[in-house]
DNA sequence: TGCTACTACATAGACTGTCTATGCCATAAA
DNA sequence: TTTATGGCATAGACAGTCTATGTAGTAGCA
């Protein structure tokens, strides 16, 4: 409630198939690329994206290495793992099967 | 991750929908419902749904009234108020543009 | 009568995950 | 040297779901 965007539990997901179109990415580029790729209709706050970032190196998931920008300031590159892929596939089935299956409960008939 | 089953904020979606369809109802048949039209893949727990209608009660988008069951059980039949039915529509629309914005980030292209 | 199973409602507490707000630091621009 | 901006990061609040537990009434059965 309240709630505008980004259902909680979702946000790996869109964070991990962003990295799988392109790597390496450093967080504002992932935040922007979502941004834009949404239509402008998903914004992920940085507060949420970096503790998102963080679990995900936890998990070994990504893997992250400091480099420098095109305007040469310092920044986190992102990649994903094997393990990561292997999650972002079956975070993308998973969230087919419960859209899916909402979808079932809330269309008309 | 973990998550299983039915992202956090789209729970009143489904509770309101099905009492869109049919009311009145009490939680239990509530929470049957939502299971079998999902075709047995969103299961609501009991300690999800009974604050969750709570929560709609005290927003005013429910009504509820205890009544008896077939089986002469006493239970709490709820039923849409003209509050809980705009909710439903805006809850809906939203969930259709959040989903679509999602689809648009996964998707293969 | 006593036991069990089931229906139905309900709450406490843990936990997860996102958001707001804030801060740091470096670079570039004015 | 001040300001804007890019980029990372954390603390704290908060919402919402889940697990676990509890109550109580009904039905069935021995």
């Amino acid at each position: 409630m309240g709630r505008d965007e980004i259902y909680p539990g979702t946000l790996d997901l869109l964070i991990l198939k962003t990295l799988g179109r392109e790597s390496p990415m450093h967080g504002f580029e992932i935040a922007r690329a979502i941004q834009q790729r949404s239509g402008d209709v998903l914004q992920v706050e940085e507060g949420s994206l970096y503790p998102a970032l963080q679990r995900m190196l936890v998990k070994g998931w990504v893997k992250g290495e400091w480099g420098l920008t095109d305007e040469n300031r310092r920044a986190r590159y992102y990649r994903l793992t094997a393990a990561g892929k292997r999650q972002l596939e079956s975070e993308v089935s998973q969230f087919e099967r419960v859209i899916g299956a909402m979808r079932k409960v809330i269309e008309k008939a």
